[in-house]
DNA sequence: GGGGTAGCGGACAGGATGTGTCCGCTACTT
DNA sequence: AAGTAGCGGACACATCCTGTCCGCTACCCC
């Protein structure tokens, strides 16, 4: 039994129950002398428990914010919003931190507001690649000390150094926005594919990034700015198009029958996309989905025809 | 510093965040030898903690109910994790209400962690449709309170009826996993495209869910068990295959030539999704494959030559 | 301004405690 | 029946914690 941890546990809630304390108070409650006392609100500071202390007489100790905070004061909707952060956040290793988090902070919300969090069950199902934390850490950190990253690129398997700019999650994946220093362009790696190596490289500054919000920028790059959007007409009950459809829209027709009409980065990619749902296809337009079909037919009949290359 | 008292608090954090935890990972993580993790775990039984433990495989430690635990304090992790969940949320107009929150937690926290914090810059960008907050806060209620759920779905345009067991988020969409009392299954509805009336309907008494866990069920949803794994030669550079491979496994087969192994939830669905790339392919195998590819040339031939159904 | 109160913290010696290692036991699952 | 995991005794060694003593500083109030 660990006289000492126990001591430090009971101060903690006797400093929570009181306003002040005097040292020789405690000293006398806790059955230790006053020096021993002294000695372990040290080692709480050390521990990272503000414990301010008032000097002189009326002097004594007191627990600061951060563990007494009832003036830590949510509204409603922040309540919400922490549980639901903290409940879907997919960024590799760090659920669990997050789920400890979340009950750090109700421990000290108002009654009202725990259940609150309490009544929202979430659960966050991984879409993509698990990400290290550390190389989320590292990246983090070249950021913010604007150091040239010199890593390890899963795609190239060649080492790469980029200015890196900002982190970027979406749909559950992780990218980081930088500046290629030898291809001398902006890229946006896959956190799941990059080994940063250390040391980094040497500080730059900052170029700005075309078009100057990141969002924007990352979201740019997903959609595609050229957007090839096409209608189609499925052979298949809209309700099953729907389930695989993706952000297609799509429209009844009949029992087995629908319009889907879907976009892509490209004419080959939409038809493509069209084709995984395994049915007979009307191409309603425009006229380039309908030769990218061509191509598709061509291609896939020249795979089919060659022997299997074991 | 007093190794064993903030050990003894670090364990109570860890505890916290999970369901079981064995032995042997609390000894890595709290760098002791599991004996003394043993010890630990004693020493907090007779400070008062109720922790109970599963013997046998699967086996491990988890802090009991009505615990009343000491004011604990965020660690590095923690504050990490909560910058970054509070920065990434994506779920409709939460955003707001989470930046809200952070500022309030930064408030109390460290000075060091403070910094932690303030190092850290994430920008989601969002990956699908934006969700109604209070179509959340409505599902979430349901799934508490137990009521059968009634709503319109965008895709069937019918009024439904369910039984809400489940809100789960994957790669930016929001998901209801729900028992559809009409169809008589269980189904995964997408949040975006529900529209929930009021009131709702009677209480349920919740049925167990296949297998039991919910991320199982979703993460078995989308990803189909029967997964279909095959193998090709495309004419294309590797970077530019993996740039777009998603899960595949891409191996560089020379400056313009590399070999792809990918899966997807039907043949069919594997040949189109390889149609994308807009290359010429080899198949590899199996042979189902390839006779995928042969069906999806008929179906895009087919297609092709059909005039526009304007 | 001075006295009293209270907290601060260095030094030191002795003893209590915490730790890793080793090992055999038990309980639960497959 | 085997394997996994938690249990807990023993032991040696290192560590730390504690009480004591003491001089110092900061603050409050008279």
């Amino acid at each position: 039994m660990p006289k000492t941890s126990a001591r430090l546990l009971a101060l903690l809630s006797l400093l929570q129950a009181r306003r002040d304390w005097p040292g020789a108070l405690l000293a006398e409650r806790l059955e230790v002398s006053a020096r021993t006392v002294r000695r372990d609100v040290d080692r709480l500071r050390e521990l990272g428990y503000p414990i301010v202390t008032a000097k002189g007489p009326d002097g004594g100790y007191r627990l600061g914010a951060g563990a007494e905070l009832p003036p830590l004061l949510f509204d409603d909707e922040q309540a919400v919003a922490l549980a639901v952060a903290l409940r879907t956040v997919s960024g590799g290793g760090i659920e669990e931190a997050a789920a400890r988090a979340l009950t750090t902070v109700r421990q000290v919300m108002p009654a009202r507001l725990r259940h609150r969090v309490d009544a929202l069950h979430v659960t966050t199902v991984s879409a993509g690649p698990p990400v290290d934390p550390s190389v989320l850490a590292a990246l983090s950190a070249a950021v913010h000390a604007r150091e040239v990253l010199r890593f390890d690129y899963a795609v190239s398997g060649s080492l790469r150094r980029a200015e890196p700019h900002h982190l970027v999650t979406r749909g559950g994946r992780w990218y980081l926005v930088a500046w290629d220093v030898d291809r001398a362009d902006w890229r946006t790696f896959r956190v799941d594919r990059m080994t940063p190596r250390i040391p980094t490289g040497p500080r730059f500054v900052p170029r700005e990034l075309p078009g100057g919000d990141v969002a924007a920028f990352v979201a740019d790059r997903f959609s595609g700015k050229d957007e090839c959007r096409g209608e189609v007409i499925l052979d298949l009950p809209a309700s099953v198009v729907s389930a695989y459809a993706g952000d297609g829209v799509v429209e009844e027709l009949g029992p087995s029958r629908c319009r889907l009409v879907l976009g892509a980065w490209s004419w080959v990619g939409l038809a493509a996309s069209i084709g995984r749902f395994d049915a007979d296809v009307e191409v309603v337009g425009p006229e380039e989905l309908k030769e990218a079909f061509a191509r598709l037919a061509r291609r896939y009949a020249a795979a089919a025809d060659r022997p299997l290359s074991l």
